[in-house]
DNA sequence: TTCTTGGGTTCATTATTTGAACCATTGGTT
DNA sequence: AACCAATGGTTCAAATAATGAACCCAAGAA
C-alpha cells in the first residue's frame, strides 16, 4: 500500500456520525503511529483536504472539496442529471426518489427528490452512507457486483437497523438471484421503520453496477397497484441512467419488455 | 516535499478549461517521470478521486469529491449559509452576489445568487477561477494578505482579460492601500467587459483573509447611489459572514460607522 | 502530587518511491 | 507499406522519503 493511499484512506474515517477526528484517535482508526497521522494529516491539509479546529486541534474534511465537487460537477455533471430524472420519478410514483453511489465499498447518496402529494414522505439525507445488506439500493447493487465485492461486504457483523433488518449473511445472499432475475431490489422497514422501497441498479461503460436508483414510500401507502407501478418507472430511469451516463447494462440483465417501453 | 503532497497537485492540473489530461501531459505538467505519475494516478483513482475516460484512458476528476464535499457541508455548511446571505445581498441591490474561497493560491467561485429586477444581469459560472490581479474579490483578498503571498501572486504573467485589465505588478500593488484602508476593493471591466464590481474581505478565526464576498453590476447601470449602496451592504455582508463562520476582522481593518450599522 | 490522555516532535532504521530505459499500440506522413 | 512520433503502461536497481519508538509539554482527573 502506497504512501498515498495510507493518506487517502485517513479522509474515509470522517463521516456524517464522526465529523471530527482528532490526532491520537485518527491514529487509532488508521493503526498507524502519531508521527505518520501527523506527517500525512498535515499534507492533506495543505491541500485544504482538512482543517483544523482552532479550539480542540481537532480535524475535519476541509474546504477544498467543494471547489473539486464544483468542477468535477461541471465536467461530469452526475448529479444535475441525476436529478432531473429523480424529479420526474418522484412526481410520477407520487414517492420520494433518490440515487446512489457506489464509492469503495460503501454506497452513499447523490441526490434525491420530494414528490408534492402527501403530507407524509421519506425524508433522506444529504451524504448519507446507505447499508448493503439493509437497503433496497444495497441489495440492488449487491445483486449485480462480483461475488468477491459481496464476500467482503457481507462479512462482519451486519449492523441492525430495525427489528426487521436482516443480518444473516446467507439469508441475505438468498435475496440475490431473485433480484438479478428481475433487475429490481425490495426492502421493507430495512432501513427505517416503515418505509417500503424499490431499487434498481446503474451501470457505467464496462458493465460495472456503479450505484442504484430507488424510489421509498411509506408502508402504509404501499399497495400492489402503486408496487407495480414504481416497479416499472424504477426499472425504467436505472436503464435510462445508465444509458445517459454512457454506461451498458450487463448482458444478464433482464431485457425491458413491451408493456415498459417509452415510460420516460 | 511528500509523496502525498505530489499526488495531491497532481489534482489540482485539472480545471474548468483543462477537464481531460492523459498520462504523458499530466506527467509534464507535473514535471515528474511517467512512472511516478502512472502510480500515483491509480493511487488516487482506487479513491476515487480521478477516473480514467474509456476511449482516450484519459484522467478526470472523480465522484469521490460528490460525497465528501457533500459531507464536509453537512458539518459546516459554508456554501448554504453563504448563499442564504448572498440572496439577500443579491435583493437588496438587485444585482448579481457571489462569495469566493481562497484555496491555495486560487480563489475561487464558492456560490453566487442572481437578482430579479432587471432583464440583463451579470452571469456567474461555477467553479470559476477568479484572477487576483483581475477581480474585485481577487483585489480584496490580495489587500488582507501577507506580503509574500502578493508577491507570488503578481509574480509571472498577469493574463490580460481584457483591453482593462492592469497587467503591471506595481500598479496593482498600488491598488492596495486604499483597499485596506476602506476594506473595499472595485473593478471596472477588468476580467470581464462591461461589469462594474465591488468586494470585501472574509476573515477565519486566526484574521486569515479567506475569500470575498462580492457584487457585480453592468458598468451601464452602475451610478454613485447605487455604488454607494453597494459599498455599504458588500462591507455589512462581509462582517457578517466573517462572525457567522467564527472569523475576526484583523485590527487593521476599518469599523464600521454608525451609519452602516444594522443594515443586514 | 501523580497518573493519564491529549497534540506534537525527533532521528536512526527501514521500506517505499523514483526514473531511465524499456514495450506495445495508435495515428499520421512520407 | 514502411516509418516516425506520439501515446499509455511496465521494470528494477539506486536513491530517497516514510516510519515508529521514545520523547516533550500541557491539561484534566484522581
Amino acid at each position: 500500500m502506497g504512501t498515498t493511499s495510507k493518506a487517502l484512506t485517513l479522509l474515509d474515517h470522517f463521516s456524517r456520525s464522526r465529523p471530527l477526528i482528532g490526532l491520537s484517535q485518527m491514529a487509532r482508526l488508521a493503526g498507524q503511529n502519531k508521527a505518520t497521522t501527523h506527517r500525512l494529516l498535515g499534507e492533506l491539509a495543505d491541500f485544504g483536504m482538512v482543517e483544523q479546529t482552532k479550539p480542540g486541534r481537532e480535524y475535519r474534511l476541509g474546504p477544498a472539496f467543494l471547489r473539486l465537487a464544483a468542477l468535477r460537477e461541471h465536467h461530469v455533471p452526475m448529479r444535475e442529471s441525476a436529478y432531473a430524472l429523480l424529479e420526474e420519478l418522484a412526481r410520477e410514483t407520487g414517492e420520494t426518489s433518490h440515487m446512489s453511489l457506489l464509492q469503495g465499498d460503501v454506497l452513499s447518496t447523490l441526490t434525491y427528490a420530494y414528490a408534492q402529494d402527501h403530507g407524509t414522505l421519506v425524508r433522506m439525507e444529504d451524504a448519507e452512507n446507505l447499508a448493503l445488506h439493509a437497503t433496497s439500493s444495497g441489495l440492488a447493487v449487491l445483486a449485480f457486483s462480483s461475488s468477491k465485492f459481496v464476500d467482503s461486504a457481507l462479512s462482519g457483523d451486519l449492523h441492525t437497523f430495525t427489528s426487521q433488518t436482516e443480518t444473516d449473511p446467507q439469508k441475505v445472499m438468498a435475496l440475490l438471484p431473485q433480484i438479478r432475475e428481475t433487475g429490481l431490489a425490495v426492502s421493507v422497514g430495512g432501513f427505517e421503520e416503515d418505509v417500503f422501497s424499490h431499487a434498481a441498479p446503474v451501470f457505467d461503460a464496462s458493465s460495472v453496477c456503479i450505484g442504484a436508483v430507488a424510489v421509498a414510500a411509506p408502508v402504509s401507502r404501499m399497495t400492489d397497484e402503486l408496487a407495480k407501478k414504481i416497479r416499472a418507472l424504477v426499472l425504467n430511469a436505472s436503464r435510462h441512467l445508465t444509458r445517459q451516463w454512457g454506461g451498458f447494462p450487463p448482458d444478464t440483465f433482464p431485457q425491458p419488455t413491451e408493456a415498459l417501453e417509452g415510460q420516460i
